[in-house]
DNA sequence: AATCACAACCAAAGCGCTTTGAAGATGCTC
DNA sequence: GAGCATCTTCAAAGCGCTTTGGTTGTGATT
């Protein structure tokens, strides 16, 4: 069923049909509620494609995954963003455009293809690392666009969305100074991704503001998996000046933690302290009710919603200054953490 | 860059220019190649709204990613087989389109939507669960599909592509069952769900040929998450007659049933044994090398390559009748099964 | 020289929608 | 009842592409 058959069938123009469902005014109130209902009765939607070449717009936003090429490696908060934006997406009537950019496709071609086919009226930028060229090559181009996160070093402004991992990294530093804690490891994310690089700065920050030298051995960085951080948080441990308590990236992360923990005859929370960063990720939660992981929590698929919805908004008024956002983590105490061990 | 400005620019009809870029015999090879430098040129690539439009196809696939209404639970798998479908899709041109399916939008108005928007030549069905009614609506409707799995109680012939899942649970009991184990648990995924259903007809299977009773005591099924299986575990452990080993049904289970293992001081593979199937997800590897777990393991990530491959293969040929595709789980031997202790 | 086959190219229609500019009702004023 | 807003409705153009059904030009055949 197209508009053709649809408006002959209603004995009304084209135009008219088209005008009573889209909600213009200079249609009978009467006229449109005929028009919808048998609209509704012959099961009719615009076909998008039509749709989009008489009006330019695609009615569609692009998310481009970047793809580690060293693990090829799938970001795990990928599921639950994008959970949340399809649900904004599906509000608006907008479809949502997957392409993954590995390897072998250069990412540059994977955003001027979309932008030349006319795929996306906009696109969500994923992942972004320090100084990203992504940010520069979008403006160029002219692809609306909002970033899941921020890129330290660009300094031309873009709209973004992002948690305050500086703050929360700090807040967690801070809450275990204050249990007493002075050996205090961070197992971080890979740090040339902007988010990563921005907890070490938290984490750096609240150790020199209690005149706490940093400690290099202390300090872990790679890809966030259970097995890096089990392998990490065992050498650690094995050490003289062993830590006694651990910031990380992520709850698998964490889960490789509290394993190498136990694994050696220690009690988490008791003779080591573990707080996480938490995406709140549903497949990954952490605990039922009562937290296990004292945590920094921010939830992607909340992100993933607001997210979506700055770039719909960006795309209906693109004169508008790029809205920034910054959200902050909560800190959810949890059995983790406890008091320093007594030496 | 349009078709009209570009055969304008090469002084050529619009005709020409198109069918020298898709390949028509009916352009002289000079032409030809002076259309595809310019194209390159002046980075010209075809709108795929209009080129839709006016082929009648989308050139685009969907998935529509069921969400557990329960638990708005985001299957840990949905990234990796996304990842491996977007590098076919890719490869052949094709646009992957996402939607999200929650309780507030029933599933079939998101199918039908799909197709009388013109939105996709065809989609994947994620998730089957027993029965799966969306088989026979796709069917209905007449859009092309591939099922990621298969629904038992569907005789209509459609395509799929599944791995042995019984035949996986099977051969983990088996192997379990000659180390000498007799009280062996299952926990499962949610039996609703079709793999879940189809892996405990393997274990059963098993236990029947060796006329080990099933104890109703060491079968649980439920999402698959850290926290249940630890939960689980823990109370079949605590039991008088625990089991000295467990299948179990995902890398995220299996973190949790582990814990509970060396939470009691036990040792895993030693005291207890434990075999999971692993899908094999860029982010939970097991292991680095050598496996942590004996598993059954099949790459979900090779499964969405294949089966974008298969849709396509549909989508150009409608007449072909369903192929159907079934996949071995390789058994892999870990550190995580040994003998069954003496009592 | 007329006919034909073939290669190379093109004008124009059509895909399903929106939107412009115009025209047909309707009711009101004088 | 002519004139004029005001409300409704419509025909047709246009979005960027593919594809049908040509036309033109060349060389070979009769």
């Amino acid at each position: 069923m197209n508009l053709k058959e649809l408006s002959e069938n209603l004995g009304l123009s084209q135009t008219t049909v088209s005008r009573a469902l889209n909600g213009y005014p200079e249609v009978s109130e009467a006229t449109r509620l005929r028009v919808q209902s048998a609209a509704q009765q012959f099961n009719y939607t615009p076909s998008t494609r039509a749709k989009g070449l008489a009006t330019g717009r695609a009615l569609a936003i692009g998310h481009v995954i970047p793809m580690n090429a060293k693990h090829e490696m799938v970001n795990p908060i990928f599921g639950d963003f994008i959970a949340g934006a399809g649900e904004t997406y599906a509000k608006h009537g907008y479809e949502m455009i997957i392409s993954i950019a590995d390897d072998s496709t250069h990412e540059e071609t994977v955003y001027r293809g979309l932008k030349s086919r006319c795929a996306v009226d906009g696109v969500v930028v994923h992942g972004p690392r320090m100084d990203d060229q992504r940010i520069p090559l979008l403006q160029d181009i002219g692809l609306p666009f909002v970033v899941h996160g921020r890129a330290s070093g660009i300094t031309t402004p873009y709209a973004w969305l992002d948690v305050n991992n500086r703050r929360a990294f700090q807040r967690a530093t801070d809450f275990l100074i204050d249990l007493g804690h002075r050996r205090i490891a961070l197992i971080n994310g890979i740090e040339t991704m902007d988010f990563a690089h921005r907890r070490r700065g938290g984490y750096e920050e609240a150790l020199r503001a209690h005149n706490i030298p940093l400690d290099p051995k202390l300090c872990a960085s790679d890809e966030m998996t259970e097995t890096f951080a089990f392998r990490t948080t065992q050498q650690m441990l094995a050490a003289d000046d062993a830590p006694t308590a651990i910031v990380c990236a992520s709850m698998i992360s964490a889960l490789g933690v509290r394993r190498a923990i136990e694994d050696k005859g220690l009690v988490m929370g008791r003779d080591v302290s573990v707080i996480t960063h938490d995406d709140n990720l549903s497949y990954l939660q952490n605990g039922e009710g009562v937290p296990i992981f004292t945590a920094t929590r921010s939830s992607v698929r909340d992100a993933g919603r607001l997210v979506a919805d700055m770039l719909i908004q960006q795309i209906k008024t693109p004169t508008a200054p790029p809205v920034q956002t910054l959200l902050e983590a909560e800190l959810t105490v949890g059995q983790s953490t406890g008091p320093a061990p007594q030496p």
